[in-house]
RNA sequence: GCGGCUGUAGUCUAGUCUGGUUAGGACUUGGGCCUUCCAAGCCUACGACCCGGGUUCAAAUCCCGGCAGCCGCACCA
């Protein structure tokens, strides 16, 4: 159905309204209503179903507030931060630095606004609309910021995506798993960015949901140890390659995908497929759904690939809901650089090596007094560099210039000893790569409702599937009488007892009650009637197709237990 | 963040230009009647001028500001 058409219905129903709406709204929030809140658990929860039962990923919680050090590491606090400039006649917005590399090719990212303010006002830059004059830089950060503590030393910030709260303990979780790769942790959760606009209802949030796995592999091997699995799952591809030709999404099995190298990794598709499954699940159909791939521009500079699931929209075109990265080392190398923790994994060769090393020994009566202070990070210095280069050094020219932090130290056979050493090497000591699956839960949610929505006739259906149904069965009196009333509620309650999501409901006809049913998605509606009341059976309806079937009233729970969870075909009760 | 248009019950809308009775209607929703299966009918009830300020004897109506929505521009690690 239409992007509006649903909105209102999911307004009118209780999926999803703007939030704040009393004091006029504020964009870029939404609430999830009665309705919306529980299929947003659900899907949470068949979410986990896959990453967390199928996958056996682990899942942790975070805060959701950052302290300033972890997002400058991530690069959130510098890269978020846009430098804007204004034209003051025909009033547009620029990034500034873009102006100014446009205009001299000079690479100014980084430097303070006041930096770029000069330079803009030297260079004699003007607006690229218009010529006219431009203003002064300012920052506009996509991040809320916040303080920590009552006396507001420490700046905090709002997370922006919940990776960072999994890349941060990687320690800890390394440790959870025994010191051993690969393995998978997954965070679920709130994140927070301070959109300059947001005017796409749902799609562009200022807080919103994220589901994400960091999937920490070796380097060297990124296959999939199930990929068999998934290798004849068939994926609608539209590579970077077709996106630079204007051509069109291609479809793929998984395993030609990798063959012919489309997707960069095993492990990479066997993810891609993982999606598309979930997604399936969902009731999205295949049809629009395409994965596309990163342009190279596009990409973050770190990433080796990364694809977008896609969804066809009528409002907004295609739209990504899932990014699905290879996100290399960045992270970890980042975190570690910047908080001085090893974040890196030891892994053991098959076979210990040994190695012959020629190494550099100082001797320290002469070396320590020679060098002083800087002593300790030469010997440091030494023991990380090869000697050979040393030995060979001294053989030409008689020294050798070692320069540590621009300071360039002359080294000469008189204070250095050479040794040839055997090492056992049992292994070495690696930054994992990251495969990170990112899922934006209020699109996906969007995406559900946009496409289980159907109108038939003048009736609309949510076509949900049956397990992620807000209301699992609703149960009816065909006509308002007590004696079928009172069946009904029975009905109800057993089914309510029995961990079911029931509902009854007894005003208007049963046709309305019908329609509003099908209306919010309910999947089954059992009715009582008068039959009932001589024998002891009720029906069962089909929200699809409206069939129905008549079974005892002592089966209702177990016959809908299994047309729910169990995926039973309503054509088996026949 | 800029410009244009818009803002009346849950929804759609009349009224706004030209200020003046109790803001009208339809659908929806609640209660009741009727009703033996898909939004029927009848009775009845609830429910609104986006927020703030100004002009005026009097503001849904005119003016200013804010907020929100839509469209265009810009932005979207």
């Amino acid at each position: 159905m239409k992007n509006d058409e649903v909105m209102t219905i999911a307004k009118k129903r209780g999926f999803l309204w703007s939030s704040f709406e009393i004091y006029s709204g504020v964009a870029g929030f939404f609430d999830y209503g009665p309705l919306g809140g529980t299929l947003k658990n659900k899907i949470m929860e068949k979410w986990r179903e896959y990453y967390v039962i199928g996958e056996g990923f682990f899942e942790i919680e975070s805060p959701t507030i950052m302290p300033e050090e972890a997002l400058k590491a991530s690069g959130h606090v510098d890269h978020f931060n846009d430098p804007m400039t204004e034209c003051k006649d025909c009033l547009n917005v620029f990034r500034a630095d873009h102006i100014i590399n446009e205009a001299t090719g000079k690479d100014v990212e980084g430097l303070p606004n006041e930096e770029l303010s000069r330079i803009l006002s030297e260079e004699k830059l003007s607006c690229p609309n218009c010529g006219g004059p431009l203003t002064h830089v300012w920052s506009y950060n996509l991040m809320f910021q916040t303080i920590i503590g009552s006396k507001g030393k420490q700046t905090g910030y709002l997370r922006p995506e919940t990776a960072q709260g999994i890349f941060i303990p990687f320690k800890r979780l390394l440790r959870f798993n025994r010191g051993k790769l690969p393995f998978g942790v997954v965070q679920l959760g709130k994140a927070y960015r301070n959109e300059i606009s947001p005017r796409q209802g749902v799609i562009r949030l200022r807080e919103f949901t994220q589901a994400e796995v960091e999937i920490f592999v070796d380097p060297r091997d990124k296959t999939h140890p199930r990929f068999h699995e998934v290798a004849e799952d068939t994926l609608n591809l539209y590579s970077a390659q077709s996106q630079t030709d204007e051509g069109d999404s291609v479809k793929y099995t998984a395993q030609k995908a990798v063959d012919d190298g489309i997707v960069s990794s095993q492990i990479l598709t066997y993810q891609l497929c993982l999606a598309l499954r979930f997604l399936k699940d969902l009731g999205i159909p295949e049809e629009v759904i395409r994965f596309r791939q990163h342009l190279c521009n596009e990409m973050a500079h770190y990433a080796i690939d990364c694809w977008d699931v896609e969804i066809e929209t009528d409002r907004y075109g295609w739209i990504e809901i899932i990014g699905i990265a290879d996100r290399t080392d960045f992270d970890l190398k980042s975190h570690s650089k910047h908080s001085k923790e090893d974040l890196r994994v030891f892994i053991e060769y098959d076979q210990p090596k040994t190695v012959k090393k020629l190494v550099a020994k100082p001797q320290m009566k002469k070396f320590g007094p020679l060098f002083k202070a800087d002593a300790p990070k030469i010997m440091e210095a030494l023991k990380e560099m090869d000697a050979s280069q040393i030995k060979d050094s001294f053989q030409e020219s008689g020294d050798y210039p070692l320069e540590i932090e621009g300071k360039t130290h002359i080294l000469t056979p008189y204070i250095i000893d050479f040794q040839e050493v055997e090492e056992t090497v049992r292994g070495e000591k690696i930054f994992p790569h990251v495969i990170e699956p990112s899922y934006g839960i209020d699109r996906i949610i969007y995406s559900v409702l946009l496409h289980c929505f159907h109108k038939e006739g003048d009736r609309t259906i949510l076509k949900l599937p049956a397990d992620i149904a807000p209301v699992e069965v609703n149960v009816f009196p065909l006509v308002n009488k007590e004696e079928l009333a009172t069946v009904a509620w029975g009905i109800r309650d057993e089914l309510r007892r029995e961990g079911l999501i029931a509902e009854y409901d007894a005003s208007g006809t049963i046709g309305r009650r019908y329609a509003r049913s099908d209306e919010i998605g309910v999947p089954y509606a059992v009715t009582v009637d008068h039959q009932t009341l001589e024998d002891d059976t009720v029906t069962i309806r089909n929200r699809d197709d409206s069939k129905q079937v008549r079974i005892p009233l002592e089966d209702v729970y177990m016959t809908l237990g299994s047309l729910i969870y169990l995926k039973t075909e309503f054509e088996e009760l026949y």
